[in-house]
RNA sequence: GGGGGUAUAGCUCAGCUGGGAGAGCAUCUGCCUUACAAGCAGGAGGUCACAGGUUCGAGCCCUGUUGUCCCCACCA
């Protein structure tokens, strides 16, 4: 193929759209099926589709892409399925503040009429976070692309409400709910948020009716207290051992209420009374069942308080007998009736103290439960809702992670898991929302009665009465727990499901473990009787670089795609990638993408260099059969990498990957090979070719361990170079290679570097620019190595001649010393000896603090006896070396003096 | 109240199963050595939070303390 030219600058703007879109064109996402190949398949966490690409996105899909690009480049048939959530709440809030803005409101349009504008905008908005994922080099499968609201979703939806209807573990009853006032739903306990508030305790006076003495009880609510049905105190509670079986008066109702015995009500917690109000708090409703108080609900449904019509429509429920069991009743609360509970607050307070009735008012800080969606403060509330059975579904989930069949990277996460799924109640899945999958239970307006089907039935099967769906939908996350395998196809048996399914590895925050990957897991076993995913590989948080979390009230947000724009999406992603470990947040600054453009800008520069330098006879990347010795250290380094980059991405150490191949590229490829290199290059003929094939070879297969870091840049060299591959995405991933390990030639070449930084450091002290050259004489017993290398001092070391022997002297010289050479610097002009002596003394003291240390190690038994040989060996090594060096620093002092 | 993370160079962070502390940025010195100044060479800078313990050997394992961040929880 035609080699491209690369431009000299690095402009990754001018080719990543280019090079995403031809990879489209060409099909490379879309995996084969191949029945003797293992597939390996991760399916996108669907953002929302409100959803703009932040940074938690940017990360999520970097580590995505970067497991799925190398597994496709080792041969595997890989799937990635993309897709978007419809995000209930968040959609629907979102369209009801648009409406708003145009002074429309969801009753006047209607259930069809805002559902058609719903999906209007899912289809102008819905899809541009998939542009943007596409901006980031995300390789998706985009033909295979779902959306949780999508025909098949909605499908496995229906099938599973009505599978776990039918197995009596849904069912729908007035419980103690969580309510959003301003959502105007209610939500699960997992989208419940505590926060710290300042409060306070108002200590209120409750006169007992047989007494007439004053019960004191705190609340921190006192708006409740027109629901109150009871006070309760601890039935072994001394202090009101007389009062059992008496009632009190409530106040400013002025109505009779029991007083009744109950662990709740505990001794050492303020006077020990507590007042009951079933409706409006969940210990208070537990103990109303247990002493079968009434329920009086006194907020409506949107955080006023009750009135006359609210009363009337509850009183319509009893009077007909269409009531359940914990069925609430209303109050009229007259005077408050329309107040916000805020309101009410004030003014109940406002009564109270003007009653008597409050004795103390106490400052205190206490958690509040708030909306995660919308942070209103959250309202318990007894409520008809649709419920999930949890426990049955949670012990299955719970011994498939316990077991180990599934496993979270890093580890620790089970705790929270485990946590969450043991203590868990059952699940609240109604909203009151009109954008998302609609129950699908049907009541006869007639008789009541409940039907489940996912076909409206025509009339009722028990009194032949018309029947009215369910106006409730689905939290969304109902949906997405079905992600897994609603999206291969199921309920239907495709080819798909069987192929993909389980999925290898599931890639999510920490913060929606509770939400979702615990709900896809019991989903999957149910519904499967398969684990959805073997490996959860958590990452942490992208907080600024404050190290505060990035939020649209702060204004602290970094939009990735900017940062895309100005250092390109390699840059980002390497950024994003690099220097993290797993389940641990990172900062974002711009100081580290610039560090990765600049490592961008390092790697196209080096392949410019090795294009300057190509001869036509070059076609692939093919190792020459006859290496020197620099060439074996470089290949023998680029194999420990390819093993180690390998290991690391194999057990989800992507950043040590990262890390590796950045290290490799820029110290071992440029400063050390490529210098070298130079004199070969410059010289041409074999030798010169010879190089060329190495560098091509190591360069060639370095594009492909950074590739699944950097998909574009390493695409635009690739396509550049002499390659053996159409496009790099679909190339062999390397292999560490036996043939390719020389131990035995790395040290020796070792040997040459040590001697080329020691003059080197020994030139800086003295600030000798390298324009100046020096003659350097090496005393050295490995005269052969230091043969091989006399046109790397040249280069590396400013050597304008090189003489090698075993005993040397020169005078006027300074003197680099290592443990296998001593290099004599003769600059005349420039040799201070007390200089130069103080530096070898300097150099002895620590030479020997070593030798101090290491034969002290090599002295004591126990080490000797207890410790591996391996290390043994390797202090013995290190003794020995450390005293050839000392002997020549010695003797360099010796002929100075 | 319960659980977890984290504490390493001035800053941001690596350090995988215990075997003489690393990177990037910043800083200092010298270099325009024709791939790259978004660069090259060299230097300075750390009792790895504190106190104990296990071990021949601890940044890493155990116990406790402190700081900090997070998760969970119906304390009226």
């Amino acid at each position: 193929m035609a080699r491209k030219e690369l431009e000299k600058m690095y402009n990754p703007r001018e080719f990543e759209d280019r090079i995403y879109q031809n990879w489209e064109e060409k099909g490379y996402f879309t995996p084969q099926i191949d029945e003797t190949k293992d597939p390996y398949t991760i399916v996108i966490p669907p953002p929302n589709i409100t959803g703009q690409l932040h940074m938690g996105h940017a990360v999520d899909n970097t580590l995505q892409d970067i497991l799925i690009r190398w597994r496709r480049m080792q041969g595997r048939p890989t799937l990635w399925l993309p897709g978007t959530d419809h995000a209930s709440i968040a959609t629907e809030a979102k369209i009801v503040e648009q409406m708003r803005k145009e002074g429309i409101t969801k009753e006047q349009l209607g259930r069809d009429g805002f559902l058609e504008r719903a999906w209007a905008w899912k289809e102008q908005y819905g899809g541009r976070i998939v542009t943007q994922l596409k901006k980031l080099g995300s390789s998706c499968d985009w033909s295979r692309e779902r959306f949780t609201l999508d025909d098949g979703c909605s499908k496995a939806v229906q099938e599973v409400f009505l599978r776990l209807y039918n197995k009596g573990l849904i069912y729908r009853g007035n419980r103690m709910v969580n309510w959003c006032p301003h959502c105007n739903t209610s939500i699960s306990d997992a989208e419940v948020e505590h926060e710290t508030q300042d409060g306070h305790f108002w200590h209120l006076l409750y006169p007992v009716k047989e007494t007439g003495e004053m019960l004191e009880l705190a609340t921190t609510r006192p708006e409740t207290m027109l629901g109150d049905t009871a006070v309760a105190i601890n039935p072994d509670d001394p202090r009101y051992a007389h009062l059992h079986g008496c009632h009190v008066i409530l106040p400013l109702l002025n109505k009779e209420i029991p007083i009744v015995c109950d662990e709740h009500a505990d001794m050492e917690k303020g006077t020990g009374v507590v007042k009951i109000t079933p409706a409006h708090d969940p210990n208070d409703y537990e103990v109303g069942l247990r002493h079968n108080l009434p329920i009086v609900r006194v907020f409506t449904y949107d955080g006023h308080m009750t009135g006359a019509e609210d009363k009337a429509a509850a009183d319509a429920i009893f009077a007909d007998g269409r009531a359940t069991a914990n069925e609430p009743h209303v109050l009229d609360c007259g005077k408050y009736a329309g107040m916000t509970t805020m309101e009410a607050r004030k003014a109940i307070l406002k009564d109270l103290e003007d009653g008597g009735f409050l004795k103390e008012t106490e400052n205190l800080q206490h958690e509040v439960g708030t909306c995660y969606r919308c942070h209103s403060t959250v309202e318990p509330m007894v409520s008809k809702q649709w419920f999930v059975a949890m426990k049955e579904l949670a012990e299955p989930a719970i011994e498939a992670v316990r077991s180990g069949d599934i496993r979270f990277i890093p580890e620790r996460f089970d705790k929270m898991y485990f946590h969450w799924m043991e203590n868990i109640r059952d699940w609240c899945i109604s909203r009151q929302l009109w954008w998302g999958h609609r129950i699908p239970a049907y009541y006869c307006d007639e008789c009541g009665e409940t039907v489940v089907s996912k076909e409206a039935p025509a009339k009722c099967p028990k009194c032949g009465g018309h029947m009215t769906q369910d106006p409730d939908t689905l939290d969304t996350w109902f949906s997405s727990a079905l992600w897994p395998f609603s999206t291969l196809g199921w309920p239907e048996q495709t080819k798909d499901l069987e192929y993909f399914y389980p999925t290898n590895t599931l890639v999510t925050g920490y913060d929606i473990i509770t939400f979702w990957v615990s709900r896809m897991i019991f989903s999957g076993l149910e519904y499967m009787g398969k684990k959805p995913f073997s490996d959860i590989f958590i990452h942490g948080l992208v907080r600024d670089s404050q190290g505060r979390k990035m939020s649209k009230s702060l204004g602290n947000g970094i939009d990735p795609l900017q940062v895309i724009d100005e250092y390109g999406a390699d840059a980002l992603r390497f950024m994003l990638a690099n220097g993290t470990s797993p389940g641990n947040d990172m900062r974002y600054s711009d100081d580290k993408v610039k560090a990765a453009r600049n490592f961008a800008n390092k790697l196209w520069n080096a392949s410019r260099f090795i294009l300057m330098n190509l001869s036509d006879e070059i076609e692939k990347p093919e190792l020459p059969t006859e290496l020197l010795i620099e060439d074996k250290w470089l290949l023998s380094k680029y194999n420990t990498l390819v093993k180690s980059v390998n290991d690391n991405l194999e057990k989800y150490e992507l950043g040590v990957a990262a890390q590796n191949v950045y290290d490799f590229l820029w110290d071992i490829l440029c400063d050390w090979y490529i210098e070298i290199s130079k004199s070969r290059l410059q010289a041409g003929g074999e030798t010169s070719l010879n190089a060329q094939k190495v560098l091509v070879y190591v360069m060639a297969n370095t594009l492909k361990l950074l590739h699944p870091f950097m998909p574009f840049i390493t695409e635009e060299i690739w396509q550049a170079i002499p390659n053996d591959c159409e496009s790099i995405m679909i190339s062999s991933f390397p292999e560490y290679r036996e043939d390719l390990n020389f131990a035995d030639d790395e040290l020796e070449f070792e040997r040459i570097m040590n001697a080329i930084k020691a003059i080197r450091n020994v030139r800086a002290e003295k600030n000798v620019p390298p324009s100046r050259k020096a003659h350097l004489f090496i005393e050295t017993t490995y005269g052969d190595t230091f043969k091989k290398g006399v046109s790397f001092f040249e280069r590396l070391a400013s050597a304008s001649d090189v003489t090698i022997g075993e005993s040397l002297s020169v005078e006027n010289a300074a003197m680099a010393v290592t443990d296998s050479a001593k290099v004599y610097i003769p600059m005349g002009d420039l040799i201070d000896k007390e200089k130069e002596l103080a530096r070898l003394n300097k150099d002895r003291e620590a030479c020997e603090k070593d030798i101090t240390i290491i034969s002290g190690k090599l002295n004591n038994q126990e080490f000797v006896a207890k410790a591996p040989e391996k290390v043994v060996n390797n202090e013995k090594d290190k003794l020995a070396r450390a005293q050839d060096r000392l002997e020549k620093i010695l003797s360099s002092i010796q002929q100075l003096g």
